[in-house]
DNA sequence: GCGACAG
DNA sequence: ATCTTGTCGC
């Protein structure tokens, strides 16, 4: 099984991103839209009882339908600190990913890949750690400015970069509705990853891939809460505060 | 130094 | 991400 190192502090994430940047691929077009499977994953939290859940959900990329689902729940490993996402989301990520029976196929994920402070993003590293193709698709900004794109869906605009390069893009998924920030983790060129965004998106404006995995994680994360507090004490079922607490 | 900042 | 009721609309 795959597994991400997990840093003790920020400075050491931060030398982790930059020595696996190394290993990014862009050079390579990646899975045509529309063909093979496209796999969504994402994350949900309770960092309260110290429990994250992960879901992967696999999908047919030409007709939506679901293919293969798993999910997996854990510790929170890292804290969210805005740049270092992946560490706090891959660690439970991929052991919904080894969970799959099926093929991945391309990734989708929430955040960012090469639209990163140190061109790293979740995207990136997920990739760079699972050998497969992987785009970033963001709900909202990050660190780049870009102009509005014009209002209908497939619109876009650049997010550039101080150099001038086009390190994702904003991307208008549905007429007149806010866009989506896509750009590329690994093995994947910028126009495919747009052009997957929006045949995933057809509806609504973030791709089917991670909707189907958001409402997955949080039902698992929903679950593993009431196991926890099941096991952990049947006194707590009529207040909040238990005798032990106070 | 201060603010902003994917999920 | 998460806390959260009702409400407008297909």
């Amino acid at each position: 099984m795959t597994t991400i190192r997990t840093p003790a502090d920020e400075a050491e994430a931060r030398a982790i991103q930059d020595e696996l940047r190394e290993r990014v691929v862009l050079d390579e077009a990646g899975p045509e839209a529309g063909t093979g499977l496209v796999t969504g994953v994402d994350v949900a939290y309770d960092d309260e009882r110290d429990i994250v859940a992960a879901a992967a959900v696999v999908l047919d990329a030409a007709t939506l339908a679901v293919v293969d689902e798993a999910t997996a729940v854990g510790r929170v490993a890292f804290p969210y600190v805005p740049g270092l996402l992946a560490f706090r989301e891959i660690p439970t990520v991929l052991a919904a990913l080894d969970a799959l029976t099926s093929d991945p196929g391309l990734i989708v994920c929430d955040g960012y890949g090469r639209a990163h402070p140190r061109r790293f993003g979740l995207a990136s590293h997920l990739g760079v750690l699972t050998g497969l193709p992987v785009i970033g698709v963001a709900k909202n900004p990050f660190t780049f400015t870009y102009e509005q794109p014009g209002t209908r869906r497939g619109e876009f605009t650049p997010l550039l970069a101080d150099d001038g390069e086009e390190v994702g893009r904003a991307l208008r998924t549905q007429d007149g509705v806010k866009p989506v920030f896509v750009s590329v983790g690994h093995r994947t060129a910028l126009d495919t990853a747009c052009a997957h965004t929006l045949r995933l998106a057809p509806d609504f404006r973030v791709p089917e891939t991670t909707r189907r995995a958001d409402t997955l994680c949080r039902r698992a994360l929903r679950e593993a809460v009431e196991a926890a507090e099941r096991a952990a004490g049947p006194e707590d079922t009529r207040g909040n505060r238990s005798g032990a607490e106070r």
